[in-house]
DNA sequence: CTTTAAGCGAGACGGTACGTCAAGTCTTCGT
DNA sequence: ACGAAGACTTGACGTACCGTCTCGCTTAAAG
């Protein structure tokens, strides 16, 4: 009844592969990023031989898709309740310090945006990812407006203003402007978010 | 004494070589993106040796790098005065725009942020592109905060509150998400912007 | 008593395998040489799996042996009885017009002849196939001499002097000189059987 | 006057690359044959880069071809003058000497032979150098035959009558039979060579 | 007439070499 | 003398086979 169809089972040496070749993949994208990425690195670094890779991928474009779908496990979680301000700066300040960190799973991030560019299925990749970073965010925002603590302006969603609240930080670490640390938040929440 | 210092004389090749390679290298980022834009291909369509490519210019960062600063004549002007409102929201518009244009926004600005992350010299550039990039609309902003028509809580900056007003533009472009075009404008800047 | 001997009993399974793989190995080797010729080819044109070539054989060269070894049965016939020059001739026509034949001779001699430089095993096939090749005219001229139809000097054999007879047609054909063709055979044949 | 036209000026680096991979490759002939010849190896053990072959050379036959061509002034003089049967079996007494050298003449003929059933333009250097190879034989048996020393039959050749002496002992060699060495030559002249 | 062990196909694996392409360096020539 | 031309080394590309190896399936034999 249950039973396992047989067609469900995958060799193990191909889900091996698999782990191993992606692990060394975001590795290097962190590392090097996109442009200096090689399929030759990929092999040497993970131990999988070059033809393994392309049996199972069709170029550099389709494995950092891979992989890059394999960091949708990092989501943040939601914060406690309490005061829309409150949680809404708790999320910030670790976004603002995660940014910085250049050990962050997502030091990719530039290397995906790239790949974005030149690809749809990354780009694909790339968008969902965003969203499910941002989807705290949103989250606690919208229960605010639900709650009447939050009143936007007609026309005006939660999504963008999760994006403008987001946007100081992430895009001056993007161009490598002066960041805005953790100390910097309380005074964004209060430039951005509407209200008394 | 009036006489040109014999070091402003430049050989008339090299500012041929200069001019056409130049050339060729924006059309080709336009036609193919900046990840695969070869030297090759720009020295085979401007009809100039590699080897004089590189003597000039370092490699293809420093190459694209002088290219896009032709373009710096592009840079937005500062709006006609009016109120901030309408004046940042004929910045955004045009910014919504232009961000969408296929040529060389979407295929230099990702390449560039991910070269930024790798290479310091670009990441200097990355940042003195972003700056000017927002200048006219800080200008406009410090106009109206000095004029008393715009009032920021503590703590806060006109850059940062451009940031907030591009972010959203810019992140959705970048993530590949719904952009937001011209007539989402309007609802953004009621959403940041501070005020009544 | 008459029982078969166990060891004699073979799977039929092997049987069969090692038919058709002999089969495609040998259609493979007339269309595109032993250079060309690749495991990989002989297993999908045989239907049977690349590892149960490889567990029947030991390579290329093992599989290549095999097959030629099943062309023994192609071995000339000793020819009618008569006068020596005529049998003599009636052979060396048949050997000048199978060497130019393009389809196996061509593609196995030389692939032989390479082979045997390089590998011992190879070389004791390449021998017993040279020797069966020559055999029927040896024989033609062991009779003949027995007869006394034919007297050779002190110090010659019938084989050296079948290797004279077979050199002008063959090692025209292995360095691609102007070939010796059937009409050519009786002045070969006077120029080198001795006698009046 | 005598000036070098300048389109016969070849740039010195491609005449040093020409001749280090030619030596290479006749060496690898000679240690590997012609089937476990490689442009990598080739390009390891010349120091030139296998991107520069390929700029010389079409392929392992086109590198192949050349190489041997290179062979072509190892050419055997001819003997001194004195009585056909004497200068006959002077030749092939060192050409049954020649023939067993392993190093390159037993190497790489095999690999020639295997490469002209490959490749016309191989054939072609391969003709060539089994003519240039029986020069000097044929040589002193056209000069037998205007002295009158020698008399062929009607039809024949001393081109032919060349193949015959020398079959024996190449293609005993060719096919790992039992060689013919030195002492056996004089019963071979005596068994081929037309007269008393 | 079932076990049971073998031969089998399928195909993933780590490798080596292929022939191509671009990068960036360096030598030679021509103006 | 210096810039243009282009040959060079290097190294990654993506492909094809190599020979090895696990898998289950199926099929022949021995109990």
């Amino acid at each position: 009844m249950a039973a396992v169809s047989r067609s469900d089972v995958v060799d193990p040496r191909i889900e091996r592969s698999r782990e191993v070749v992606l692990a060394a993949a975001l590795e290097l994208l962190a590392e090097v990023g996109f442009g200096d990425l090689t399929i030759e690195a990929v092999a040497a670094r993970s131990g999988v031989a070059k033809s393994t890779i392309y049996r199972h991928w069709a170029g550099k474009l389709d494995l950092v898709a891979s992989a890059c779908a394999e960091l949708k496990s990092d989501a943040r979680t939601v914060p406690a309740p309490g005061p829309v301000r409150q949680r809404v700066a708790e999320i910030l300040t670790e976004f603002a310090v995660n940014v910085q960190d250049p050990t962050w799973r997502r030091a990719c991030l530039p290397a995906l945006i790239e790949a974005s560019a030149r690809c749809p299925e990354v780009a694909a990749v790339s968008r969902q990812l965003a969203e499910m970073g941002t989807a705290p965010l949103v989250q606690v925002l919208d229960e605010a407006v639900a709650a009447g603590e939050l009143r936007l302006p007609a026309g005006a969603t939660t999504a963008v203003l999760a994006d403008a609240l987001v946007g100081p930080i992430l895009l001056r670490a993007l161009f490598h402007r002066d960041p805005l640390d953790a100390g910097d938040v309380p005074a964004l929440v209060d430039l951005v978010l509407p209200g008394p």
